[in-house]
DNA sequence: GCGGAAACTATACGGCATGAATTTTATGTG
DNA sequence: CACATAAAATTCATGCCGTATAGTTTCCGC
């Protein structure tokens, strides 16, 4: 039996016009940025009363939510796949790979990327625990696990500071039960690294780097070749 | 004679109330985040009319251009007074101090530290060159000035992959008077290491960094420390 | 074919930035 | 001191925004 078989003509319709209001929002948003995303604009876009948008999501914020976990979904399919294309045990590959699909994602999505990271939609507040939190858990999974792969030649190149009594144990015990090799120093590691990558980016993104764009390809680059040595990884 | 001294009355109050309208807008931004500034929640608060504020600035945003200006000018007077508080030729203190001043100030200033980062006010759109965009060369240029001092012992651990033809002239000028020495390399170098401390301080600021904030404190202080080893700093 | 739910519209309220016209207020000058 | 003038502030209006409430149409399952 197939379960969209048994799907009216009134659930196809309802789920063809959420797909319609959430790309109608994306749009938006691709030009104008996430503030220019509103239920007016939408609704407007799709000949329909403002209100009418209120059958599909309760509030403004909900879409917004909505947006983001599927904006932040999108973006961890990307690192995802690009691990899953690189040679499982080459940690200098699986870097190349994810910094690269994270930096060309976001140069793609440079307004989803100020969606997900910025809070730029005017009187928007995040539900607690995030909005994109499982994506995010995903993406960062991806990174952890260039970490791991790379530690046993980084281990020795960095002080080993840090206890598992450093992080709060309910987030730590998935990840420690899908990284049994993980370490407290590789997680810390981790996530610097993820300050690395995002702080370029982002201040790329938001035009802050004020250089070509050939440059600005050289300047990451240098930073994922520097970051692949600092793992005591050989070219 | 004294300038300020033939000043009447008139563009005494004048200035106050700039000043008096820009303490709100800040006010009303350290609760409320960079959204909550409103030229109506600023004259309420102010006993006045939305529209008295108009004659003090042309337009929301030029008040929110000259808010992102003051805090930036904020932030780069913090680098720079650590920095000035610093032994002048010792590399590893300069980094340890701008570090760790720029992530102080955007501690206790995280909605400041959004609004110049994050173009998080509604429908704000910043003039050409950006807002701060003075304040901000100052900041970066504290930054160079410590590539600079670090460069003799950091060269050779960068392969010299940069020339000046991958930047452009007329940002390069000032900065090649102020520092001689500087290299194209170099300089590649001083904008990696912005992104990195300003990804960590971000990813911190936003909430995204899910760790207690000791831990915190001890992943930039790992992170000053191998900024300082990859420079080939002796500690 | 009929009851009820889902989808949609109409109207309204309060908040926002901002423009034009107007009144109030203070200043410098005759 | 009185008055013209410019600055400061108010009032009124327009057009955005989210969203609450109430009413209407449409379609599905019984």
């Amino acid at each position: 039996m197939d379960g969209t078989r048994t799907l009216g003509r009134r659930e196809r319709l309802r789920i063809e016009t959420t797909a319609e209001i959430k790309a109608v929002a994306m749009d938006l948003m691709a030009e104008g940025g996430p503030g220019a995303i509103s239920l007016r604009a939408i609704a407007r876009q799709m000949g329909m009363t403002p209100n009418a948008i209120y059958a599909y999501f309760a509030t403004r914020d909900d879409l917004v939510t909505t947006l983001i976990s599927d904006v932040y979904t999108g973006l961890a399919d990307a690192t995802d796949a690009a691990l899953d294309a690189a040679p499982p045990g080459d940690a200098a590959a699986l870097i190349r790979a994810w910094g690269g699909a994270f930096r060309t994602w976001a140069l793609a999505h440079p307004q989803g990327f100020r969606l997900i990271y910025s809070e730029a939609v005017p009187g928007y507040l995040s539900p607690e625990g995030g909005a994109g939190a499982e994506a995010e858990a995903r993406f960062c999974l991806g990174l952890t696990r260039i970490a791991v792969t790379a530690w046993p030649h980084a281990r020795h190149l960095h002080p080993d500071d840090f206890t598992w009594d450093d992080f709060e144990t309910e987030l730590l015990a998935p990840i420690r039960e899908i990284f049994p090799g993980l370490t407290p120093t590789a997680l810390a590691l981790t996530l610097r690294i993820w300050g690395h990558l995002h702080g370029i980016v982002s201040l790329e993104v938001y035009g802050h780097l004020r250089a070509p764009a050939a440059t600005l390809d050289k300047i990451y680059n240098a930073e994922l070749a520097q970051l692949i040595r600092s793992l005591g990884i050989d070219p």
